[in-house]
DNA sequence: GGCTAGATGCAACTGAGTTGCAAGAGGAAA
DNA sequence: TTTCCTCTTGCAACTCAGTTGCATCTAGCC
């Protein structure tokens, strides 16, 4: 068994997912095993020594990575930013949005409740708690 | 009292916060009290019949209205996306992800709990929860 | 070692959102 | 109603994360 840091857990996971073993996705995988929080491609870019890997290639394997399961989003990428009157919400927690995977469309669950997030570590002072939820909506659904 | 669509609730939301009633203004605000869903900046452009609106002033309108709490961000917009293993989670729901909104750093909260929503209307499929919360973290709440 | 499909690098592109600046308009005072 | 100041708007040019097309390279099977 290899105990130094760059264990073969990467090339495993990997030849598993019937994806060839290159030096950016080793590369990219080591990184993203020993991180404690979750990296953009810039920090992953960054803390790869090895300069010469493209931003491109880096793109192009987090995504084969997101399709095969072997990574995720730590935060749903929402690029275009989508606005609501403040009037509905308490100060401290919206409505769960719902966005289905199929259509794309949005919808505000204003009936749902979901209970503050508990066992927080000690320090963290939570302002505002958003639930972003995903799936099929009725009509997706039952297609 | 006037009962067509567009109300005086949009200028007298503008007077309370000392803002200037302007055509833009108004128009946006319109467009979303009668939305039923969160609007981007495009959508909110296409519903604006008077089509001599700038983008631009969408944008810094929503931003003024954002200042004042009179509208809000229903998906954090992230431009960037952030990535991490996908093994600590379940299928359905991730840990929740905390962002501290003075220092921008971004925590993992292995240990916190939260139940699923609960209350959901009929025909929702949930594949996914999602839970960003925002506040201070440990360091910046100190100081 | 040779072959081939899949992976990579490069450059150019896309598009949401921002910035600087000059021109325009709201609204309070005269 | 007019004047005037300040805030708002429009335009054009920019920023930058992420994508695409295409030529080149390489992992890994034979």
């Amino acid at each position: 068994m290899k105990h130094d840091k760059t264990t073969n857990a990467p090339r495993d996971l990997l030849r598993q997912n019937n994806l060839r073993c290159t030096t950016a996705r080793l590369a990219i995988l080591n990184i993203l095993s020993q991180a404690s929080q979750p990296y953009s491609q810039e920090t992953i870019a960054q803390q790869i020594n090895d300069e010469s890997i493209n931003k491109v290639t880096i793109y192009r394997a987090l995504n084969t990575f997101l399709d095969h399961g072997i990574v995720h989003k730590a935060f749903t990428r929402q690029r275009i930013a989508h606005y609501e009157l403040a009037h509905h919400c308490s100060s401290i927690q919206c409505h769960p949005h719902f966005t289905c995977t199929r259509c794309g469309n949005t919808h505000c669950l204003l009936n749902a409740k979901i209970p503050l997030t508990k066992n927080l570590p000690k320090g963290f002072k939570i302002h505002r708690q958003q639930v972003i939820l995903q799936g099929l909506c009725p009509k997706c659904a039952k297609n």
